[in-house]
DNA sequence: ATCGCCTCCTGCGCGC
DNA sequence: TGCGCGCAGGAGGCGA
């Protein structure tokens, strides 16, 4: 399941088969994802050429020359290449045909990705209009942080996890960072100091940047564009550790459920 | 505006 | 082995 390192590596992995590519053929199994993929999804797309490939927070934007595809890969979304002998896979709903009898296949046990048309520019889109900074941009900064968290009752982790904040900072990465940073995920947001700002915002941009680097964090079931799994799950220092000996002093890995979803942190390191 | 809870869906691992 | 349960990498939508 994807957060924005496992957007990344799949936009990277299959953008030579996509970008300058005409779609030669379109096959839908299911359209009952989060969204309906569109009945014409066939007509809008085949013999169109990609023009561009790129992510915005943790979606995918496939540019045509007449509107964008966008996707979302949802909780359990993944994309790859195969051959179009490939058999189909349970759970894979559709498929775009490529050249050298390629298809770019999705696959979502789940259903909760979506993939729709747009003819508005992208980032006009209801579904990114209001999407914070990328984490690894610039003007993600820790006085931006800092400044959102005035106020806020919510968790600092619920604060972090909101992409209206910021994008694609999602449970794994938001654990990871938080015990970094050796702040609770519990806090409310708006005990954070400009100082543990400056620390938060620090190790979220160095945690995202080095699991885009390790190919993304392999769970369960993610995989890259030719099927190889990410190596970040290794490097793991909270999640999903709950009451194992945490990997900087020893003491048990604690778990607690914040807005839904269960948060790891170490009782000693984060204060 | 903000918060906190609910929802969509399928699969898996656990305890009995 | 089989069942029921809780949980899973996201995020929009709801009522309060």
């Amino acid at each position: 399941m994807p957060e924005l390192p496992e957007v990344e590596t799949t936009c990277r992995g299959i953008a030579p088969f996509v970008v300058g590519k005409t779609v030669r053929k379109v096959t839908v199994r299911r359209h009952d994802l989060r969204l309906p993929i569109p009945r014409n999804f066939p007509q809008l797309l085949t013999g169109k050429r990609c023009l561009g490939l790129e992510r915005r927070a943790k979606y995918l934007l496939l540019r045509f020359a007449h509107g964008h595809v966008l996707g979302h890969l949802g909780m359990s979304g993944s994309l790859r290449v195969v051959s179009e002998q490939e058999p189909w896979r349970k759970h894979e709903h559709f498929a775009l045909g490529l050249a050298h009898k390629r298809e770019l296949r999705y696959h979502d046990p789940r259903r909760f990705g979506l993939w729709i048309w747009t003819t508005e520019p992208p980032e006009h889109h209801t579904l990114l209009r209001k999407l914070g900074p990328e984490p690894l941009q610039d003007h993600f900064t820790a006085e931006a942080f800092y400044q959102g968290t005035r106020k806020r009752t919510r968790s600092l982790k619920e604060h972090l996890m909101d992409p209206h904040v910021v994008v694609g900072v999602g449970n794994i990465y938001a654990a990871e960072s938080l015990f970094l940073a050796g702040l609770r995920p519990g806090r409310r947001a708006s005990a954070l100091t400009r100082h543990g700002s400056q620390v938060l915002v620090q190790q979220v941009k160095e945690v995202l940047a080095a699991a885009i680097q390790q190919g993304g964090t392999t769970l369960r079931d993610f995989a890259g564009a030719d099927g190889t799994p990410g190596y970040f799950a290794q490097h793991l220092w909270v999640y999903d550790r709950a009451g194992k000996p945490c990997r900087r002093c020893g003491t048990a890995i604690r778990q607690k459920v914040l807005g839904q979803r269960s948060s790891y942190y170490c009782p000693s390191c984060q204060k």
